[in-house]
DNA sequence: TGTACATCAGTGAACGCGCGTTCACTGATGTAC
DNA sequence: TGTACATCAGTGAACGCGCGTTCACTGATGTAC
């Protein structure tokens, strides 16, 4: 049945939040339009009412899941200095490794967003265009525009890369993925605090 | 019908060499055991009487694509210095990130390896473990052990990274791949040479 | 304000498709005599 | 060495299953009068 213009647009967020947390968690193809349905309260029918196609949802949660993780960041960046060693602290929370579906969702679709759909791809590529963007911003005080960017671009991908890595062996050795993300969160905080380097 | 015992180990080899390009290139999910027994020239049910399943061959694809990229580093080590720098110089040879197939299966399998049967998470694992022992060995002459190893695990989580985003956005932003790939080698190798950062 | 009705978000069953896996069968291999 | 036959790697069709998507239908919404 029809509802109301405020309730349609619950659902779409609901389905748009159960969208990134699930397939954050177990991928683009683990996690199906019915179980993203039921876990917004909705059947496989509502879900497209709202939406062409799965990858159309895929595309709207990535957004999302960018501009959550990235908000935080801002909210914080307006009361204190934001100096990249903060934005490097904050990414490699202690739950980061196992909050997969509501983390960062560079960490969680790294290796798959290359086969998916233009859509998806250019949501993926915004969000970290946006996150380099920051850490360029964080670093510049210390450097030269162009030395800022260059270290932004490597800082961002090993962030997302050893959040990744940790995950990866996080199911057969939580000890190493620990060690991971503190030489990770050390030496990167070491790093992009020495103009030098 | 029943072959000799060479066509059948080498039809083992042709199965695992076909199932580690189209796994690394198209996912866990994404290569089918029909297509890999066809690229390897048999049908599926030779397939089944080589492997148990799907993911028996994952794992011996996984540990094979991990030996074949470190044989050629190792290789390299007998006969000149082995240093940090030219490792990561190989890792990001020029067609590294067009090469999924053939190349580093962590960044290939970044992100799907955790939902992955225990068998391919083990292979992936002593294959990032050989890869940080290498790069802990090439780091050592610089720098007090546990230095080394915390740095290695920093710097082989961040090359992995580097390319499965660069890899990410190849498809929308060729350009921004490679400047992904050329910050990450100079900074890495950069960080990597300076005992003191 | 009250009423009649067109709209359309949501339901839930059904569809086709491709997947991993199974299985009865084939025939070359390689062993036992 | 030659022959008979048990073995078993490989074939290719079939299976069940879960997926993304479609569709006829429902009934509350919100508009037109």
């Amino acid at each position: 049945m029809k509802v109301s213009k405020e309730k349609l647009e619950g659902n779409r967020a609901a389905l748009v939040e159960a969208g990134m947390w699930l397939l954050q968690e177990r991928g683009f193809d683990g996690a199906g339009v019915a179980e993203i349905s039921a876990r917004a309260g909705l059947t496989q029918g509502a879900f497209y009412s709202q939406f062409k196609s799965k990858s159309e949802l895929a595309a709207a949660a990535c957004q999302v899941s960018h501009v959550k993780g990235l908000a935080s960041w801002q909210a914080r960046k307006g009361k204190t200095a934001s100096d990249a060693s903060a934005f490097i602290d904050q990414y490699f929370a202690p739950d980061h490794i196992e909050n997969v579906g509501g983390g960062c969702p560079m960490a969680a679709y790294s290796s798959e967003v290359r086969r998916q759909d233009e859509s998806i791809k250019e949501e993926f590529l915004v969000g970290f265009q946006r996150m380099v963007g920051l850490m360029e911003e964080a670093l510049s005080a210390d450097m030269p525009r162009k030395a800022a960017r260059r270290r932004a671009l490597a800082c961002v991908s090993a962030m997302s890369g050893s959040l990744s890595m940790a995950r990866a062996v996080a199911g057969q050795n939580p000890e190493l993925a620990k060690d991971i993300i503190e030489a990770a969160k050390a030496e990167l905080k070491r790093f992009a605090a020495n103009p030098k380097a």
